[in-house]
RNA sequence: GGUGGGUUGGCGGAGAGGUUACGCACCGGAUUGCAAAUCCGUGAAGACCGGUUCGAUUCCGGUACCCACCUCCA
């Protein structure tokens, strides 16, 4: 059997896990707020988790894993969605919810078992706000329910805080129906126009904390073993679920071992909106940068460090990938993944390694192991990077013209015209390469966007609406027809 | 102010108290009309200051700098 160890967030060491129940083994990761199309941020733990689950399912059976997922979908920040642009909250919701799926899906990303969404929760997260009120932890106020942290001396503990260093540095005004300033909402007020639903409290709606507290009992029971999620989250969200969770459950822990990433930067500054850096998944694969490349760059660094998503990375894991996929065509993959591949995740999940041995794997030429291995963590697969197969959709008549002139050319041992014509394609990226099997076009996707946006046919990096179809098509067309109206001005020339 | 994380060769990024990480880039060679790809090969490192040790990039202490969180956030 596979030993796995894992940093422990909570007693802050890398320990040997060990499952409550090796026959079930319990994760629960903490999933998007729905309101937009997710970001390269919302991506990384996606990722990075769907990598231990795979490990999961490798060490302890397929059907021995339980991993669940949530949706967010009530929130203040979808009702100021739904309130902006007048639509139900139900729509936005769902079309974002599907939205999801095709994202993470294009990252080769394995559903979860279990995606249970918030409103679907709501019986038993009053149920759960009942029992802390009757067991002392909670008062309501104001038409408000409050967890009462003073009353549960562990708070503060996954994060590292003491309650009144946390009240020293607040820089939040406090509500003056709290007893602690840092009492959290459990339950609050909705007025007419909000989503709300009765409850002993009042027409009101849940707080952010307590639906990850009552769907995680409810489908994983009160104790499980991993709980997952971003650094971010740490404090106060993971917190205040452990506050409601143990409080409400009488137990020592609720998960036992909690895993948080690092976050993600881009260029080496935080991604956000003002800094004009900020983009979503969906952005990154209508600019025709490859699921699986954008997969292969978040694995590059190990998920506890911060990860500096850069043009370079994306090179560099195309040209990687590229070479395996040669490497690998045709071939059929070996039964299991490699031992050395298993045992650098098995090291608190080092995808890093992981990457290492498989390099080594492509070195030592085994084409099998190799590819058993990048499709055990989610690479390589038939579908999941279908953009090598793509260049039917690229060729244009225009294209189609000058690489039959470029052919004639070189027959006639007319270099010149032959290299114009490469040249040429490959300022806006497009190369053609020379092979055994005749001439085919490869692209550099960052120069392809880089001139595209030159060009005017790529506008604007947040694309809420979807992209214009066949962007690379259109881009590959309007160079090709740029260098062959060159060619054919200057052969008239002459 | 509080809490946590980081600092490795041109870039990315690991492990190990003493033996080449690895990848990309670069350089040299083979191959190619030229490229690309491929193959062979050479270089190059561990923020700073102390300590422990026969020996530290790896352990301990301190300093500097960077980042994140403390407010919705993966």
């Amino acid at each position: 059997m596979v030993e796995i160890s894992l940093t422990n967030t909570r007693t802050r060491t890398k320990e040997r896990f060990e499952p409550i129940d090796p026959k079930n083994v319990r994760v629960y990761a903490c999933g998007p707020t729905v309101y937009d199309r997710a970001h390269l941020g919302n991506a990384r733990p996606v990722v990075v988790f769907d990598v231990l689950f795979r490990l999961l399912r490798h060490v302890y059976g397929e059907d021995a894993v339980t991993y669940v997922r949530n949706f967010t979908d009530v929130d203040d920040k979808i009702n100021a969605r739904a309130a902006e642009t007048g639509r139900p909250i139900r729509e936005i919701t769902e079309e974002t919810i599907g939205w999801y799926h095709d994202d993470m899906d294009a990252l080769g990303a394995l559903r979860p078992m279990h995606e249970p969404r918030a409103t679907d929760y709501i019986g038993q997260m009053i149920a759960m706000i009942e029992d802390l009120i009757r067991k002392g932890f909670a008062y309501e106020a104001e038409g408000h329910v409050l967890f009462d942290v003073r009353k549960f001396p562990e708070y503060g503990k996954l994060s590292g805080r003491s309650l009144d260093d946390m009240i020293a540095g607040a820089r939040v005004e406090v509500a003056p129906y709290k007893r602690d300033p840092m009492d959290f909402v459990l339950w609050k007020p909705s007025t007419d126009d909000q989503p709300g639903w009765d409850s002993p409290w009042g027409y009101g709606r849940p707080g952010w904390h307590i639906e990850c507290s009552a769907m995680s009992a409810e489908l994983l029971g009160d104790v499980f073993d991993i709980h997952a999620g971003g650094i971010d989250l740490q404090f106060p969200h993971h917190e205040n679920e452990i506050a409601q969770s143990r409080c409400a459950h009488g137990t020592e822990v609720m998960a036992k071992t909690w895993l948080h990433n690092e976050m993600l930067q881009v260029e080496g500054k935080k991604m956000s909106k003002s800094l004009g850096n900020f983009f979503t998944v969906r952005d990154l694969l209508d600019q025709g940068i490859p699921g699986e490349v954008i997969r292969f760059v978040l694995l590059m660094t190990h998920y506890r460090k911060p990860m500096d998503w850069t043009a370079e990375k994306v090179r560099e894991a195309e040209s990687t990938l590229r070479k395996w996929r040669g490497l690998t065509e045709g071939i059929e993959p070996a039964a299991s993944p490699a031992p050395a591949v298993i045992a650098a995740l098995a090291d608190d999940l080092s995808t890093a390694g992981a990457i290492a041995a498989l390099h080594d794997l492509a070195r030592a030429g085994d084409a099998a192991s190799l590819k058993a291995s990048a499709q055990f963590i989610g690479l390589l697969g038939d579908t999941a990077g279908d953009w090598d197969n793509r260049k039917s959709h690229r060729v244009s008549a225009a294209l189609l013209r000058l690489i039959e002139l470029r052919t004639q050319s070189r027959n006639l041992k007319d270099y010149a015209t032959a290299d114009a014509i490469r040249d040429g394609l490959g300022e806006a990226g497009v190369q053609i390469v020379d092979a055994e099997n005749g001439p085919h076009v490869q692209s550099d996707v960052l120069r392809l966007i880089e001139w595209g946006k030159r060009a005017g046919l790529i506008t604007g990096l947040h694309s809420k609406l979807g992209a214009p179809d066949h962007l690379e098509y259109q881009i590959y067309d309007a160079i090709s027809r740029e260098v062959l109206a060159k060619i054919e001005s200057s052969g008239s020339d002459q």
